[in-house]
DNA sequence: TGATGACTGTGTATCTGGTACACTGTTACG
DNA sequence: CGTAACAGTGTACCAGATACACAGTCATCA
């Protein structure tokens, strides 16, 4: 069968796979290979090369091995692919104290941006709604946590969290350099482009042409008045309203 | 040569189709297909089976046609996504005057919550970087020009629609109903196999189980509270900063 | 008006990539 | 020590994109 390249069927096999620690058979040769290393070879194919650049074979060649051994240790790509994105993400990392929410959050982030920035194929892998592993689960539980010392209800602490994430999603998209192989679009690259398109038709797009012209690309990210300065001056300002009123949800602690 | 599915060398190409206006062939027979044709097909089978299942075989047999034969109206499939994409994002929407910044952007976004509702497929295919064509732009020029009477300057306006767009897409993928063929997963779904996943685990996710147990798919995506809340409050924050001050950028209509 | 070349749709072939399946050899357990 | 479970291999097949050559059509121009 071709690549079903975001069939979900599968994640159930990869939710197996993610959460469950299988035991060493007990028979047969001692393995050669392992999914650990076919994960580690994987990435460092996509890093150095794109997400597309991935193939069974590639990732194969690379251990010296063939095709098809890799299918002893991994069911198909759709789950290497999650085994990746596992491996990509890592432990979520120790933020602030939950005192300093605000900075907590824009750590928590900067190391998301941070590895995006160093697995740029995560972020188109990752662009799907799919079931997770506990590491990324980990992550969203860490900028949750980032959150605890706040009024916010739970509901909300998700809510901010996602925005936190869409943007630094967003970011990413303008921030990452693409690998060599395939010729993706840097942030600059496509600003120049698509000046290069509306200088024809400045009047048609006058205010996209101004903030085009005006685009600071070299703003650090929760930089006020970007995106993320917006989302977290909202949180912000939740936070004072629900800290004026009755506190919500599980009392701070 | 396979798919690429994030190739962009086809995006030059993608370009000149999205931008120029091919005039009639002179001689020959007459087509008796067009790529206007085409990309309907590809947008009503995606629409209803997902953008796996646009396969340049299955379009042409749609139509009644054979494979080769799309390849006389468009250049690849790349670029037949390109134009589904500007095909099924089309005319940007009337807003309310951009006095009303706040519901004139809370009426952008909703209309392209909209069009990712209608087109499910158009956000995983708008997931990457890449050329944009005149409808699509000018919905960015639609969002910026609700702005257009904000004291922000025009790089903070640019920052403010792609927040909201980063939002939007957030939203989107968690309220998008997954077509047949695809067995992707609904924001529901999605939150019950979680929740499902971390029951054994409630002590190492704590925060993560309270805040999926309080989850409210329900909300309108601009209420307080919510993602779209946040951004919009930042905004307004620094729409009120800036007001206060000297007004940046050009001066307010 | 008829030749002609541009253009349309078609059929065939090739390439890439995922994966099923059967085979061979290995090793721990009974 | 036999044997079943397991590892890696080789071959085969399928889906999907697309290059290429061919045959028919029709506006234009000699």
């Amino acid at each position: 069968m071709a690549e079903k390249p975001s069939g979900s069927r599968d994640d159930a096999r990869s939710v197996a796979l993610l959460w469950n620690t299988r035991e060493r058979a007990r028979r047969g040769p001692r393995p050669a290979l392992s999914w650990e290393r076919i994960v580690a070879a994987a990435i460092a194919l996509a890093d150095a090369e794109g997400l597309e650049a991935v193939s069974m074979e590639r990732v194969a060649e690379r251990l010296g091995f063939t095709t098809m051994s890799l299918y002893r240790h991994v069911p198909g790509k759709a789950e290497l692919v999650a085994l990746m994105i596992e491996a990509a993400i890592g432990e979520p990392p120790a933020l602030a104290a939950p005192e300093r929410w605000r900075s907590a959050l824009e750590e928590w982030a900067a190391n998301l941006l941070g590895t995006f920035q160093r697995h740029p194929w995560a972020l188109t892998a990752t662009g799907r709604l799919r079931l997770m592993g506990p590491y990324e689960l980990g992550w969203l539980e860490t900028g949750l946590s980032a959150l605890s010392a706040t009024p916010l209800d739970p509901a909300e602490r998700h809510a901010a969290c996602l925005a936190v994430l869409a943007q630094v999603r967003s970011i990413a998209q303008f921030s990452l350099a693409p690998p060599k192989g395939s010729p993706g679009l840097t942030g600059e690259r496509w600003n120049a482009e698509t000046r290069a398109l509306l200088r024809v038709r400045a009047e048609r797009f006058p205010e996209l042409t101004a903030a085009l012209d005006a685009l600071r690309l070299r703003d650090r990210p929760p930089a006020p008045g970007s995106g993320l300065g917006f989302v977290l001056d909202g949180i912000a300002r939740r936070v004072a309203q629900r800290g004026a009123r009755a506190p919500a949800g599980r009392p701070r602690r």
